[in-house]
RNA sequence: GGCGUGGUGGCCGAGUGGUUGAAGGCAGCGGUCUUGAAAACCGCCAAGGGGGAAACUCCUUCGUGAGUUCGAAUCUCACCCACGCCGCCA
């Protein structure tokens, strides 16, 4: 949730700031709740002016009753003016309700220095190996994985349907070794405690990140528990500590989670949807840090470099794209997508995302911290990343990597966890 | 699913319907003492929201919501959550 303060202060700002996301509803928004707010302080004024009046008589009637002297007619005048209070806060009531239900529907800003403009404005900001060349034509990872016998996405569409992918053999023992080759690194090299978490969250739990209400339709849920599997770890791991004021000197920190992910992709079938790219339910380790204010920005840089360091460890080539304002996801300020490249499908795929939320998370979520012992809370700033996300890992790990013969090199870092050093076809 | 117990500040924990935003303790901060530290002693220590240039001041908050009352942490009802025992199950 944004700053209603920020909003009141310098409402043609946080307008204009807003408006770069590209979705004029956020203008209409930003008038009515300006002028629920101003409604909202005018009523609490009236009514703050007769509770402070109704509590001075309330003492007068105890001191009254103490010293065995009347109060009769100051309890009845009392009693008339309750029906006043009661109305009025009843409209405050529904009109902060109100308030709450069109601010929760508003985006992050976007952080300064993030591009103007759509997808197509999206930038570049670095890249890191070469897209290999081959003698022969590369092959898809779906004739790959088929041919290897490791992927079977006819039994995953018998058992649950189209997007949920069986691995069978090597293919499902690569998902545990990438798991523990990517936990291990970020605890061990990168300084993350690793937690294991529910994959089913409450609505709650899905508010302070940013998930509900607004997209809701995105989500498997359970209506009679009113539970809903997770899109990604990153919910139940922020929510951690969700209504907490943090040590400053803990900050910053960062939790490793390695969890499913479950996403019903509505209305996202046919493009871009073959084999492993995008699918209904995936493994993922994800990253997410809790820092200072002052400190998200290099935090956000560190956490990049920590997802981009198992693309390196993969030997998979990728580039870093800062995502345009109109492109970065509801709740982040600033999104770094890592593209990793898919040498048969011959395209560059997001198989990683790492944002910084400020403090929008912050401020749904309740998660706060002191400078000092006795200073004020303040909302700390949440980051997280992907790190990364296996399908589109598993994809380039095979077209990249892939030889003439259909066998697959495994690259170093993973040969310890996967037991060999090479996939190759049953003979 | 059945029965029972309980939800109070950063943490633990007391609380008779009327200066209880809340005793006491721990933790924290400041001070006295000390060469320094510890101990001891003294003091300060909730959050959110309004108003105000500020000093300051007001309102709300004892799991959540409704109710009784002039007045609710305290009484009533519903719900949520945690724990215990029983049942069922891995």
């Amino acid at each position: 949730m944004i700053d209603l303060k920020r909003l009141r202060q310098d409402p043609e700002g946080s307008r204009a700031g807003l408006l770069r996301r590209l979705d004029g509803s956020v203008a209409q928004t930003v008038d009515a709740l300006l002028g629920l707010d101003r409604e909202r302080r005018e009523l609490l004024v009236r009514a703050e002016k007769l509770k402070a009046e109704r509590n001075a008589a309330s003492e007068e009637v105890a001191r009254r009753k103490r010293a065995k002297e009347p109060a009769d007619e100051l309890m009845a005048q009392l009693k008339a003016s309750g029906d006043e209070v009661k109305a009025l806060d009843a409209r405050l009531r529904d009109i902060e309700a109100d308030l709450e239900r069109q601010a929760m529907s508003l985006p992050n800003f976007p952080a300064e220095g993030t591009p103007d403009g759509d997808a197509s404005a999206n930038r570049v900001v670095r890249a890191w190996g070469e897209p290999p060349a081959f003698d022969f034509q590369p092959k898809p990872h779906w004739e790959l994985a088929a041919d290897l016998g490791i992927l079977d996405l006819p039994a995953g569409a018998k058992l649950t349907g189209s997007g949920f992918p069986v691995f069978r053999g090597l293919g499902a023992k690569l998902a545990r070794a990438l798991a523990a080759f990517m936990l291990d690194l970020h605890t061990r090299e990168h300084g993350y405690t690793e937690v294991a978490v529910p994959y089913l969250v409450s609505r709650a739990t899905l508010t302070g990140t940013g998930q509900l209400p607004k997209f809701e339709e995105d989500l498997y849920g359970f209506p009679a528990d009113d539970l809903f599997l997770i899109p990604t770890a990153e919910v139940p791991v922020t929510n951690l500590h969700r209504d907490e004021i943090l040590e400053g000197d803990a900050l910053p920190f960062g939790y490793v989670a390695f969890t499913p992910c479950f996403r019903r992709e509505a209305g996202a079938h046919g493009k871009d949807t073959r084999g492993l790219i995008r699918v209904h339910q995936f493994d993922k380790v994800e990253l997410v840090r809790f820092s200072r204010p002052e400190d998200s920005d290099a935090e956000h840089e560190r956490l990049t470099g920590h997802a981009e360091t198992v693309l390196r460890r993969l030997e998979l080539p990728y580039r870093v794209v800062e995502l345009a304002a109109g492109d970065t996801g509801f709740a982040s300020a600033r999104t770094f997508d890592l593209e990793v490249w898919a040498a048969g499908v011959g395209t560059w795929l997001e198989a990683s995302s790492s944002s910084t939320f400020t403090d929008f998370q912050a401020r749904r979520a309740n998660i706060r911290f002191r400078r000092e012992p006795r200073a004020k809370p303040e909302f700390v700033h949440t980051l997280n990343a992907s790190g990364v996300a296996f399908p589109r890992t598993i994809i380039a790990l095979l077209e990249n990597h892939q030889a003439a013969d259909g066998s697959v090199r495994v690259p170093e870092a993973l040969v310890p966890y996967l037991g060999v050093d090479r996939l190759a076809p049953p003979a």
